[in-house]
DNA sequence: CTGAAAGCGCTTACAG
DNA sequence: CTGAAAGCGCTTACAG
């Protein structure tokens, strides 16, 4: 049997209204010193604390933040997931995880989400349409992407700069004296896919080269395995890999070292990331760290600041990368 | 100028009472077809959606279930935390993240969740004190712990078999001939971590054998590398080193080949988990297989039972594990 | 099957 | 500084 100790048990105990025990919880709310410290003692002792789901009807807000992450069993998700999970507790929110399933719709998700009144959206996977960004606009809770831009959509995003990333990646592999450069890409339809390999062809070009060979996986390990295990079989001949993330240029590696092909004498390997894991195993990674606390922390920012101003103009906030050479390449 | 559309304007619009809305929402309410039929039309086109905030505080359910879980970016973690997601999405509750961070004390985050009025705990991270068993039985959420049993706590748990999972590595360890077995643990005061180090040391006891060096690291890969250097230079005799998870396995794997240790030739090399990657990378990892997705959907099981019997007995879950023999023992 | 009323546990103007 | 009252948006007996 249950027993829900609520503010009109503690203010009979205390002898106060109700009102003042919830002014008692309440920050700088108008109570006097000694009375707020009686009603939390007495607060204490009956092992009450106020219903945060009731104080969330009232209207104001209900700490609850919704994060729509995707497969958390990947190094940059978990990753990314880790520190704004951490950034938005330390700052006193609670977030509520929303799973990117496959076949599942981000705008299903997030009407879902904005039933429980969240004061606020972090999207850092799956797609996000204008659609959403409207549901999200219209129910005052602020929308913040991450890892994506979404053109005049109205919601506010974080993004590493992919291009900058690429761009230091292949000069690096230019001045190795690289020519031959095929392209591993991961999704289609992605953001992080699109700008990247954009970046890579548009650098190649201003040394007056071009992608020798392209393949496509899906940011996973195991993509990475089997297109580099495709990519040496195909014949082609190639003499650097550039991969759209960390965990598929992983996967390349293991594959090559099972073709026989040595890494970076043979074929130079590159990432995009620098998840922790990198650095170790049969070769360490040359790639571009992502910054994902401060990622994360420009999310919470970027939230904060739409509660505050509601209609001020979209933010797009690029967060520096920076390149991470190791032994691959 | 956020406008949340209410029950009462559905009710208006559609020419019927509050409560019918309330019930067209609520499946298998006494409403006719026809009536429901139209409500949800009227509703759908004014875009309302029921304030699951004011439904929670009807004091039925609200749908949320705390989650407690460690540093996501682990495999570990991260992986049975995808699968705990899932599931519990699956099955219509929304979690609510609390990360275990360092010195933070899972009581407090409990009782955090507790007034957010969750329907359930599932803890994975963390120590649970009977303090906090009982908290939440008081609020009557019912709390399931993973990985981890409280004696005569009242609370259930799920707990791979992790006395068995020991037994069949040691086993195969002195198959091959091994003698002289070190062990690493993982944090001290951790119930996986006593649990495994108990079935080693008494395995190697039916073998009329024991621990030939013993250190300890914390359960992440940095860790395992660490201890693993260290376990070189100290020039102990060994011929296998049993870790107490995988990071750590991959940790001590990556050390002796830095030291030019071959495995599992001069050293065999041990985890536990299974995590995706322990196949992956310079020699693939012997380990056993911690069944997560099955842990994940006992733990949802246990918790709903005891939301319909809050009171039968306490049940701790053994899920079974698998040896899965690879390159490194 | 349907509606009017009471109530869930808070907070916040409104008076004093 | 403090209390009485109204209200947040729902659901659920209670009548009909």
């Amino acid at each position: 049997m249950p027993v829900r100790v609520t503010a009109d048990d503690v203010a009979r105990a205390a002898g106060v209204s109700r009102a003042m025990v919830s002014r008692a919880f309440t920050a700088g709310a108008s109570v006097s010193a000694g009375k707020r410290e009686h009603v939390l003692r007495v607060a204490q002792t009956l092992g009450y604390r106020p219903n945060l789901i009731a104080r969330g009807l009232t209207g104001q807000r209900t700490g609850l933040v919704a994060v729509v992450a995707g497969e958390i069993s990947r190094p940059y998700e978990a990753w990314l997931l880790e520190h704004l999970v951490r950034a938005l507790t330390l700052h006193g929110y609670r977030p509520l995880l929303l799973p990117a399933l496959r076949n599942t719709n981000v705008a299903e998700m997030i009407d879902h989400a904005l039933a429980y009144q969240v004061d606020g959206a972090i999207v850092a996977a799956g797609s996000v349409s204008r659609d959403i960004a409207d549901r999200c606009r219209s129910s005052g809770a602020p929308l913040v992407l991450i890892g994506r831009v979404l053109e005049k959509s109205g919601a506010d995003s974080v993004c590493c700069n992919n291009g900058e990333g690429m761009r230091l990646l292949v000069e690096r592999l230019v001045k190795q004296g690289r020519r031959r450069i095929a392209w591993l890409g991961g999704s289609a339809d992605t953001f992080s896919d699109q700008e990247r390999r954009q970046s890579v062809e548009q650098t190649l070009k201003h040394y007056a080269l071009s992608i020798q060979a392209q393949r496509r996986g899906d940011f996973s390990f195991q993509s990475g395995f089997n297109e580099g295990l495709a990519i040496m079989d195909s014949g082609e001949a190639i003499d650097a890999i550039m991969c759209a993330n960390d965990a598929m240029a992983l996967g390349v590696i293991e594959a090559l070292s099972q073709r026989g092909v040595l890494v970076p004498d043979d074929v130079a390997i590159t990432g995009f990331d620098d998840v922790p894991g990198a650095a170790w195993g049969r070769c360490p990674l040359t790639t571009v760290r992502n910054p994902v606390n401060e990622t994360a922390l420009e999310a919470l920012q970027l939230l904060e600041a739409r509660m505050q101003a509601p209609s001020s103009n979209p933010q797009v906030v690029r967060v520096g990368v920076t390149l991470v050479p190791r032994e691959s390449a």
